[in-house]
DNA sequence: TTCTCAGCCAATCACCGAGCTCCGT
DNA sequence: ACGGAGCTCGGTGATTGGCTGAGAA
């Protein structure tokens, strides 16, 4: 049996390629063609608009990180002062 | 952790499984039958198809991109990019089906080609 | 409280059908049918990340270019393994690709190398499933059918 | 050296999977 | 009888951006 490698398209594609693949390249490349105007010409910046919104008004840390959500109401009534720590280890350092 | 070893470990990692468990799969065996389903000429696809394509994109994502990295390691980077994944199809023919989805003249320039 | 300026609505997935792109500016419509999302076209990019990163090294990382390309190199290896699959589905007279014709679509396409561990595990996916019904036919239930009764999934 | 850009966090909600029913083989 | 397409539904992990140093240039 042939083991030759196919050429590519005799006047598109110049380069060598698998044998074993050379015939479903050509018919993929058409299934594509056919499905190239459903697809957008570029990747949009984010995939649902209400996660998008979400990202945005999540609370955040300093460093930009999220942070888990302890207060998302407006009024606060503890003191300015009152430094936002959850947990504060006393001292202790943690395991390991 | 090298490219001669990958199969080898593949295939007794899959000796390793006990049973299926079709739940807890990597990738969303839905979204799978989605894209088969792309193809005009699919009409129905039976319920393993698309648990053998998880298993086998798995596969596949994890050589690409060993392969890519290869030649990220060769440009003395420490992040893999576009380039070292066109560099990996180049290399290796049995990516060739990848050529219209990443050309070669996206292997970055003063690149040798082979 | 609620806003005003909602330039795009959403409706949920059951009413959904148009274009509904939200990319800000982009208005392209492209005729010949319904518009494919990157929902529609590729498998999530979190779960692409996480297959990327086992080979990688811990400290290794990857651009985002690199991601997204990865995502679009599995479709077209679904697609690609697919296309030949179900063609031999129809050569055979039938209207279903099973994963026997996939099997035989990684061989034709050069894939040898996923021939032996899909084998595998396809068969031990039929298999749980087998003996899930069997147990649970047999359980009190003796239905009696042509050709085989007893038998036992022996392996290694 | 300059300066781009990927990793880092976790809360919402679109989507996945598990049930159905219906129909073709 | 078997098994897949198409619904519906409810539970849940993929999606997501600001800051900053790693690292591409």
């Amino acid at each position: 049996s042939e083991d030759e490698s196919s050429k590519g398209e005799a006047d598109e594609e110049p380069l060598y390629v698998n044998a074993k693949q050379y015939k479903r390249i050509l018919i993929r490349r058409q299934a594509r063609a056919k499905l190239e105007s459903r697809i957008p010409k570029e990747r949009c910046k984010y995939l649902h608009e209400s996660r998008h919104r979400h990202a945005m008004n999540r609370a955040r840390g300093e460093g930009g990180r999220f942070h888990s959500a302890q207060e998302k109401g407006d009024q606060d009534s503890s003191g300015p002062d009152s430094g936002s720590m959850p947990m504060a280890p006393s001292g202790g350092i943690t395991l390991s | 952790p090298t490219i001669d070893n990958f199969w080898p470990n593949i295939v007794s990692e899959v000796h390793g499984i006990s049973q299926v468990d079709a739940k807890h799969q990597v990738l969303p065996l839905a979204r799978i039958k989605k894209i088969m389903k792309l193809d005009e000429n699919a009409k129905m696809i039976a319920g393993e198809a698309p648990l053998l394509f998880a298993k086998a994109c798995e596969y596949f994502i994890q050589e690409l991109t060993m392969h890519a990295w290869v030649h990220t390691e060769e440009s003395r980077r420490r992040t893999l990019q576009r380039s070292d994944i066109a560099q990996a199809i180049a290399n290796y023919d049995q990516f060739d089906f990848l050529i219209d989805i990443v050309p070669r003249e996206e292997i970055k320039p003063s690149s040798a080609q082979k | 409280m609620s806003n005003s300026e909602d330039s795009q609505q959403y409706l949920n997935d059951m009413l959904v059908k148009e274009e509904d792109e939200a990319s800000g500016d982009e208005s392209d419509k492209q005729d010949g049918g319904i518009m494919l999302r990157e929902q529609d076209r590729f498998l999530p990019i979190c779960n692409i990340i996480k297959i990327m990163k086992v080979p990688v090294p811990q400290n290794g990382k990857i651009a985002k270019d690199a991601r997204e390309c990865i995502q679009e190199c599995v479709s077209e290896f679904i697609s690609f393994i697919s296309s030949e699959a179900i063609e031999r589905s129809v050569a055979e007279n039938r209207k279903t690709v099973n994963g026997d014709d996939l099997l035989v679509a990684f061989s034709n396409l050069g894939f040898d190398n996923y021939v032996e561990p899909l084998s595998i595990y396809l068969q031990k996916y039929r298999d749980s499933n087998k003996s899930d019904r069997n147990l649970f036919l047999d359980a009190g239930y003796p239905h009696n059918e042509d050709g085989s009764s007893a038998n036992e999934a022996g392996k290694q």
